[in-house]
DNA sequence: GTCTATATGGTGATAGAC
DNA sequence: GTCTATCACCATATAGAC
């Protein structure tokens, strides 16, 4: 990383943004050059094929997971705490990448869908270092995925519901953890 | 709905399939017409625009809702286990007609957004009849709504990790039910 | 490094033949 | 009810000016 080129950057997040936010098929080269104002020459000069703009957001979820594994496991509330709060906060340059990958694997795209298996092994195996039960980790693994998911969704319902519950949620994490 | 003609319904349910299996990009109407079986021009004479076929979609994810729930407080498992476990159903029509909305939704279909509400507001509130506690509740609907998007995935990490330990997990749904 | 201009093919929708 | 032909527009990508 150390120090790449402004736009490059730019470009790249306006690409991972506007998959998020408005889907694949508004996601077009002009609309993301608009985005990072540039024109359209100016963004495939970086750029020189849409694919090479997917693979980027690609590398920019895996370091940002590689990122989160780290304090994920440095974390002094728990492996398993720590991904279900996390699974609520939307926004995150992770949060981001991982959304943008998402939409793509779901239209298809092969290296995006490897990336996100990666991904998902990696917070799996990060869990089940803390909490020894495969089962109980897998339950706890999908309450995180589940809450991301609705939190990440546009509706007004899937917005409010869950995530002003997280420490009620939290604590039936504690729940399954425990025994009790 | 009676004896709909088959065509329209031919005609919806390759919209829906384009829509899961290849994304918004893919679902043409072109595509979609040769997936049904029929000209490009005589799709658009039973769906004037695409605006018409993802109106259609959403009535029949609404429709297969209502008959889900129907069989879900029914059933005599309970609610919350039916819930959890076909969750891991792929491939149902209310399975397809989900998915195909939620790839609307995701691409800011304002229509899409509010059916899925809609839909999301049904199976908690059926899960809500049989588990008392309001965070429990939330809890078990998470399980099943990670499990869900989790067997939705294309990738085989995906694919394999979570749907072959159904039994596993619905023994986690029952401690928290139970509170053991 | 960034722009404009342009080639080429896809995409939604209309008109009208059968 | 279904088709072919057609239109206007949009998307990706290239070439070359600055």
């Amino acid at each position: 990383m150390s120090r790449p080129p402004l736009a490059k950057e730019k470009i790249v997040d306006a690409y991972a943004s506007m998959l998020c936010d408005e889907g694949e098929r508004a996601a077009t080269i002009e609309a993301t050059a608009a985005r990072a104002g540039v024109s359209k020459g100016g963004l495939l000069y970086h750029f020189a094929s849409k694919e090479a703009l997917a693979q980027a957001v690609i590398e920019g979820l895996l370091q940002a997971h590689a990122e989160d594994l780290e304090r994920m496991s440095a974390s002094p509330e728990g492996a398993s705490r720590y991904f279900v709060r996390t699974s609520t906060i939307i926004g995150s340059e992770l949060d981001r990448y991982f959304l943008a990958v998402l939409r793509l694997a779901q239209s298809g795209h092969e290296p995006s869908i490897e990336a996100l298996d990666v991904v998902h092994a990696g917070w799996l195996d990060l869990i089940r270092v803390e909490v020894k039960d495969k089962y109980v980790a897998e339950t706890i693994m999908l309450i995180g995925e589940g809450l991301y998911y609705q939190t990440s969704m546009p509706g007004p319902w899937s917005k409010g519901t869950f995530a002003k519950d997280l420490e009620h949620l939290l604590l039936q994490v504690e729940r399954l953890k425990n025994g009790n």
